[in-house]
RNA sequence: GGGACUAUAGCUCAUUGGUAGAGCACUUCGUUGACAUCGAAGGGGCGGCAAGUUCGAUUCUUGCUAGUCCCA
């Protein structure tokens, strides 16, 4: 009989409808009191899923479908995030092609395109984490900039206003030229570059003497206001004081004392540029300097400039600053040396410190909370070690810099008066009370701030704006605080840090219970994936190729703590192979009319492989459980793994054999109900990783007739191990001993495993010959053997030890013994080796000792024991002619 | 410069203070009606190096070497 292939396609797609339709992924009323939930790290609105959205949301999947088949009431809250930069970035583009450009459609109307946009194609990657099999309550689906959202960040923002915790302020910040808007420290990286230093010298006022100073910006000479040298610095300890003049620029500055300047460091004198530098901006603030800025905010050289530089940008600036330096004599020399360069995190062009005011967090204050939050293990992460990561960076925390000059975003709650008077309200009719009386209830006028929010500041709310918050919506009360967080490592300081810190300031309790912090997935050489490595595997892809199920068990078997998964097709490919052979095994109970027509009485069951198998998944089912909950999701997937294809299919399948070419009508009746009713507990455990296959085959099984419910309503097993079984248990592990013998030795021998045997035993071997008598219909047809015979001496024949007693097997033909012989004395010699090995360590007196008891009696047994295979091993090798 | 992590079979990774495991790859054999996306049997490891603690270390401690990452 032939069976269909499994099709993936098909079948993802009708059971996800399936799903839908029912409301399955919808919280149900439970009798616990624990809830559980999640919520989704919410994904760019832009965004197309990648390996790391995979992997992070199988995770989450797993937990979810676990917790909701635990019968707890579950939520995973799904939505997408707004992305201010990015997807400004994108509409651009779009507009651009269209020749429109973002500054002749105006804040109001381009804003308006963002929105169309993001009805026509937002979003897609909630349409891919479907495909995934992502059990999110899609009904619930939130949108950073929705109205309740918004209104959340609204008044985060006025509360932490009011409270001081939010402020304005002139400083240094982080500029972005191309995108020109300030953005947070974090969003910098520093990368290694190749750099020139130039050595500058730089002429000393009513003297023929210069002081020549380093620096790799030589074009921020525009902007000095001193030169600074270490008071202790004995070189240069008679200029301080002295002015001097900036080459070219001709302005005059001081040399000042200040330890900034550093001996060791080029010339041990640095030129300061207070508005271009963050160290030299302390330098300013503490020797009171002036600041100027000579860039505009493009990155160009503004009027604080030499005249010809004016509207150079920065790096051809540079480069003809050089050039005039080199003509003037006033450049010594050049230098190649490696430095840390600023770079965007979004444009990838190199950052400006630039004085501008800006909106900022108290982060220092709102750090507290959380610090001894997951101090005291109300929070706790997973791996442990990312608690030191975290305290580490929270404990250095600097002021969040929240504003953003672009467009799409939170706008800034803040409205100025003609005077630039600021108030801060909900809308802008309380900021007119405010405004009002600030004035004496004179007219005022008052406009918006025209800066919005970062885009993290609002994500920050995302595990109780989600719920509904500022109201205390029934979910908000159900599901905050949230069981687990799950995310990627990249982001603890972006967002997990500063939700635990809105999270903490705004209600009682913590955002979360737990942070499962998973790592990276890279390529199989472990290199990161990049587009520009071609190294990229499309998760859309894989899915298509080989199921959502293949892959999600992939990633999740991969998923060991404190590793990078390390991802390739051949992996996949394993693990499609797997799901094909449950679908195989399946096909096998169908057409053995394998059927599970009515519940099954566990305690009633007398077949011994069935009591086995029971024991055997009872197991497989606690390891599962238990590793789930501890978050080893690579741990639970090899158990299940195992138990399923070598458990159940290679061999209780096997033995399901023999019993259906039996007569024994009770036997195969019971035979038939069981192995059905096994698959079903197998499809449950396995449920939460391969959600798709298994909910397929429980439908076409009709499985819900007994169990009342879909698989993924259904509960999770919770099976009691039944002591009345252990005795066949072992039973039958001893036969597969036997089994394994018979076909290792015929492998030795080279004699084809078809082939059938006779075997036999003396009367000593007493276990044996009970196991025998009790399993020959299972032994005679998995182990290919003819029949007992009484124990001779046939040349044909072969001695060996199975569960430490006497064995033989008697083969048709002659064989050849030599190399069994051999292999026998090869196990003879191998046991010397431990025997010796224990008899010295029992003969340690300090072992003896200090060795616990039940070590040292296991080590006794096993020293009689090897003792006593050794010698009935002799006795065979010298049989042997 | 500060910190974190990793080093176990050809590859990717588990496990445990008490005789080292899995998957993939490899070798040999095999189409008996679940499955060749398969079955059976096998080979393969001085657990990076060195020292210490211990009766006993792959596991704990320290140092070294190599690599990865984060922060400044």
């Amino acid at each position: 009989m032939e069976f269909k292939k499994y099709n993936h396609l098909k079948e993802e797609k009708k059971i996800s409808n399936f799903w839908i339709k029912k409301g399955s992924f919808k919280p149900k009323k439970s009798k616990f009191k624990d809830t559980f939930s999640i919520v989704i790290p919410p994904p760019n609105v832009t965004g197309r899923l990648h390996m790391g959205h995979a992997l992070n949301n199988s995770l989450q999947d797993v937990l979810i479908r676990f917790n909701r088949m635990m019968g707890k009431e579950t939520l995973w809250q799904p939505g997408t995030d707004h992305a201010g930069i990015a997807t400004q970035a994108v509409v651009e583009k779009n507009l651009e092609k269209e020749g429109i450009k973002k500054n002749d459609l105006g804040r109001e109307k381009f804003i308006k395109k963002v929105w169309q946009w993001k009805e026509q194609s937002g979003g897609i990657i909630l349409d891919q984490l479907k495909k995934l099999g992502c059990s999110c309550d899609w009904s619930r689906t939130r949108f950073t900039m929705d109205k309740d959202l918004s209104h959340a960040v609204i008044k985060v923002f006025v509360d932490l206003y009011n409270s001081k915790l939010i402020y304005k302020d002139k400083k240094l910040v982080n500029w972005d030229t191309q995108l020109q808007t300030a953005i947070s420290d974090l969003e910098v990286l520093q990368k290694d570059l190749q750099s020139q230093l130039y050595y500058i010298d730089y002429p000393i006022e009513n003297s023929d003497k210069k002081i020549t100073i380093a620096t790799t910006r030589p074009e921020t000479m525009m902007g000095d206001t001193a030169i600074a040298v270490n008071p202790k610095d004995q070189r240069y300890i008679n200029l301080i004081g002295k002015n001097v003049r900036i080459p070219l620029v001709n302005r005059k500055i001081k040399i000042i004392a200040d330890y900034y300047a550093d001996p060791e460091q080029g010339t041990g004198a640095v030129k300061i540029t207070p508005a271009h530098d963050f160290n030299d901006y302390e330098v300013g603030k503490r020797n009171k300097l002036k600041i100027m800025n000579i860039f505009e905010k493009n990155g160009k050289i503004n009027k604080n400039g030499i005249e010809e530089f004016i509207g150079l940008d920065r790096f051809e600036a540079r480069k003809l600053l050089v050039k005039k330096l080199k003509e003037n004599g006033n450049l010594i020399k050049i230098e190649n040396i490696k430095n840390k360069v600023p770079y965007g995190d979004r444009s990838n062009t190199i950052i400006e410190p630039l004085l501008t005011e800006q909106w900022f967090v108290d982060a220092k204050k709102l750090s507290k909370k959380p610090i001894s939050i997951v101090k005291k293990g109300k929070t706790s992460f997973f791996p442990d070690n990312w608690t030191k990561t975290f305290f580490q960076w929270m404990k250095n925390i600097e002021p969040w810099c929240i504003s953003r000059q672009i467009w799409w975003g939170h706008r800034i709650p803040a409205w100025y008066d003609e005077n630039n008077n600021v108030f801060v309200a909900e809308n802008k009719k309380d900021a007119l009370t405010l405004a009002k009386k600030k004035n004496k209830n004179k007219k005022v006028k008052l406009r918006q701030e025209t800066d919005v929010l970062d885009t993290w500041f609002s994500s920050a709310l995302w595990p109780f704006a989600t719920l509904g918050w500022p109201t205390k919506t029934k979910e908000f009360l159900k599901f905050y605080p949230t069981s687990v967080l799950v995310t990627g490592f990249d982001i603890i300081f972006f967002w997990v840090a500063r939700m635990l810190m809105m999270g903490n300031y705004f209600n009682k309790d913590t955002p979360f219970r737990k942070i499962y912090v998973h790592a990276l997935v890279r390529d199989e050489k472990g290199q990161k994936m990049s587009k520009s490595k071609g190294n990229v595997i499309d998760p859309l892809e894989l899915i298509k190729e080989y199921g959502a199920d293949s892959l999600r068990f992939t990633l999740i078997s991969m998923a060991s703590p404190g590793r990078d998964v390390k991802l390739s097709k051949d992996r996949v490919t394993g693990n499609r192979n797997f799901i094909t052979k449950i679908w195989s095994a399946n096909n096998f109970l169908n057409m053995n009319n394998c059927k599970l027509n009515k519940k099954v009485n566990i305690k009633s069951i007398k077949l011994p492989i069935n009591q086995w198998i029971f024991n055997e998944y009872i197991k497989t089912q606690n390891i599962v459980s238990k590793n789930i909950e501890i978050f080893r999701f690579d741990e639970a997937a090899k158990h299940v793994y195992q138990f399923v294809w070598h458990s159940y299919c290679d061999w209780y399948l096997e033995f399901l054999k023999p019993i259906f070419n039996s007569k024994n009508q009770a036997e195969i009746k019971e035979a038939k109900l069981f192995s059905s009713f096994m698959m079903a507990n197998i499809l449950r455990i396995l449920h939460p990783f391969i959600p798709f296959f298994t909910e397929s085959v429980w439908l076409k099984n009709k499985y819900k007739v007994i169990f009342k419910e879909d698989l993924i309503s259904s509960s999770w097993p919770n099976y009691k191990n039944l002591n009345k079984f252990n005795k066949n248990q072992i039973n039958i592990n001893n036969t597969i001993e036997l089994i394994s013998n018979i076909r290792s030795t015929k492998s030795e021998l080279k004699i084809t495993p078809k082939l059938f045997c006779d075997i036999s035993f003396s009367n000593k071997s007493k276990k044996l010959k009970k196991l025998v008598s009790s399993y020959f219909t299972l032994i005679k047809q998995v182990g290919r053997v003819n029949n007992i015979v009484k124990d001779n001496k046939d040349k044909n024949s072969i001695d060996l030890l199975v569960l430490k007693e006497k064995f033989s097997i008697i083969f048709s033909e002659e064989v050849e013994l030599t190399s069994q012989k051999e292999r026998i004395l090869q196990k003879v010699e191998n046991l010397k080796v431990k025997i010796t090995g224990l008899n010295t360590k029992l003969k340690n007196k300090a072992y003896v000792k200090n060795a616990p008891k039940e070590i040292v009696q296991k080590d006794k047994k096993l020293l009689k024991e090897l003792t006593i295979e050794d010698e009935k091993l002799r006795s065979i090798v010298s049989s042997i002619n």
